[in-house]
DNA sequence: TTGACACGTTAGATTTTCCTTACGTATAGT
DNA sequence: ACTATACGTAAGGAAAATCTAACGTGTCAA
């Protein structure tokens, strides 16, 4: 009834799934930037920035200031906390699952 | 010249960018597990369940292990190291900027 | 052997991504 | 006013993802 095709990019996982995007966000950790600044830093054309930045705003993740006729982007790390969170999840699944395996070894000599 | 298109999931950063593979890789981290039971947890066809086990399959975040006529799933959490590694990087250029911020209110009364 | 079960794989349709090349808009400088 | 700069957006197309339905393969059980 529903075939379907490639999901969009609605949260923080889809967002740092592109290797562009990924050196994007890297290189706002260092500092708010222009776009030419961040176009120079990856391998496609500047409009291509522009389409991976609205992607990110979008999810949250930058946001832009005007600034004379630049537009600087700053980065929001803490909708990163959306995979952090995730991780950490898992890990908590793999304590108990080791909490599991001390408590038999403890109880079977 | 060159046009494009999607890219292919060749790393697990694109490997956890869909939800269902997200749900899949949560259910493992829990224990081993056979197709029809990770199907169970999802809302998708067993087909479709198949590939994306193939996709996190071609990733190494999972391997099977054949068990008579089921198949049971493995989950790599080691794999995962690369994201945290990315994630990891970011919050050292956060710490190099709290560290100059500091320095800076230090140096400025 | 016959049948049910567990699973992978193929075929086919649809959606979205993701690129480049034009073009449009606003600001800064002369 | 005119020009260059910085950026977004629209158009167009190729590649890949993602689903379901149908089919194929191997295994257990009676």
């Amino acid at each position: 009834m529903s075939p379907a095709g490639a999901p969009p990019v609605t949260d923080a996982f889809g967002a740092i799934a592109h290797p562009v995007r990924r050196s994007l966000v890297t290189a706002l950790a260092g500092g708010d930037k222009p776009v030419n600044e961040l176009a120079a830093v990856v391998p496609v054309s500047r409009p291509a920035v522009s389409q991976h930045l609205a992607v990110l705003r979008g999810v949250g993740l930058v946001s832009e200031q005007r600034h004379g006729r630049e537009r600087r982007y700053h980065l929001h790390p803490e909708r990163l906390d959306e995979v952090r969170k995730w991780m950490h999840t898992l890990d908590r699944f793999w304590d108990d699952r080791l909490d599991r395996l001390a408590r038999h070894l403890e109880e079977n000599p």
